[in-house]
DNA sequence: AGTAACCGTTACCTCAAGTAACACTTACGC
DNA sequence: GCGTAAGTGTTACTTGAGGTAACGGTTACT
């Protein structure tokens, strides 16, 4: 008797599971239905597509923000999917870095309405305390930041720059591919190849100025990206 | 008689001057409330600060998108008056672009909140159609693209390449700026160093790989940027 | 004097986010 | 098996901010 003394009762853990399946259904309908009707939907044509109504969405979250926030991160990890293996291939340096810029192109490009909702969707209500917009840059920024300290250590360099560095080449390649999508005067192609160049130059400026040349050819060590 | 065929009223004309400094004056009557309550204010608040009652507001401005662009402009204004000095400055190359990323540096640190109400406060309601936060980066944007285009030209290389950089450097120095703005987690100082490091890397390697062997201290022409 | 532009108000409408209240289902605990 | 804790779902409401209607007053050109 009384196998585990801490629950109190076995029927409160019993729904663990289903929770997060349910919450992962309702982001998957979210996606559904911004591809659909466009990036702002509302909360009722969100609870139309997963086939209930407003109030079921309420209890599995707490408001749009925090809807917001899980599309958000499913997003992310969509992304991932794509920039993974972009990162694991290996190659000349700076062919590397052009397809990962043309993966994260690729991405936003097929899903341009999700995208929309994710960078501009913004969210009135909640003022500046949970910025929910940011919270994914900042998952990317990061895990890039962590990559290229250790990039720059690896070459015995002060790493202080890694984050500002990280935050500088999101929204680097944010903006242009923002930029690139609404009005598509390019080809992604072209794109890639610019922003490409930028950030190889930065990088080879910067090891430069260290006094070390950078070997484009160099296979860069094992680059591992997030894990969540 | 009918001195002017054209106008069917001189009474029409009388006001055009009034208007338009009316216009202004909300305007800053919107930055003084969102300097005081956050970058979230409604509109009500907006017009209570400017001492009048709602419809006034709106008989100046179609909706609270108008404004908010009419905000984003004026924003961009004051952020050009201060970049201007340190664009229009001479010294070495890296130096200035230093002290033009310290400059858009200290603007947003000044006045926090207007910055984050034009780059964060979106806007729900408008959609897509007319995207009203990025207006004023394009704008920026697009000065800049001129001036790298004009540069480029200047030795002689194609200048395709001059819009994406824009809007990357622009994302690049926004985006940095942004986070850092959040948690104060380095010096200006550092920061301004750390981008105007990037960048002037990005722009030395490019000419470096067209062949020229860009001087720091040339005074690199005249320097104009926009002329609203 | 008439009227075209402005000044300004209070009171309303609208629409989407979010909530209350109510009813049914499943399965654990005793 | 009965109580109950979790989940299922509904319709109908409240709230708040954006935006509008309708009204009245002032100035100055014609």
């Amino acid at each position: 008797m009384a196998p585990t003394v801490k629950g109190p009762d076995a029927r409160r853990e019993r729904w663990k599971g289903h929770r997060e399946a349910r919450r992962a259904e309702f982001v998957e309908a979210t996606i559904k239905a911004v591809a659909r009707l466009g990036p702002d939907v509302g909360m009722d044509d969100i609870a139309a597509e997963a086939g209930v109504s407003k109030p079921v969405l309420y209890r599995h979250f707490a408001d749009k923000s925090d809807l917001y926030l899980a599309v958000g991160q499913r997003a992310t990890e969509m992304l991932m999917d794509r920039l993974g293996p972009a990162i694991a291939e290996d190659g000349p340096i700076r062919e590397r870095i052009k397809r990962i810029v043309d993966a994260y192109l690729t991405v936003i490009e097929e899903n341009p309405n999700l995208y929309r909702f994710v960078v501009r969707g913004s969210f009135v209500d909640r003022p500046v305390e949970k910025d929910v917009v940011s919270e994914d840059k900042e998952l990317i920024a990061t895990s890039l930041a962590r990559l290229l300290g250790d990039y720059l250590r690896s070459y015995e360099m002060d790493s202080g720059g890694a984050e500002p560095w990280a935050h500088a080449l999101v929204g680097m390649v944010q903006n242009a591919g923002d930029w690139w999508l609404e009005r598509q005067s390019m080809s992604r192609e072209s794109l890639s190849d610019y922003l490409a160049t930028i950030i190889w130059h930065a990088i080879d400026g910067l090891l430069r100025s260290a006094g070390v040349h950078a070997d484009p050819e160099r296979p860069l060590a094992p680059l591992r990206l997030v894990e969540r």
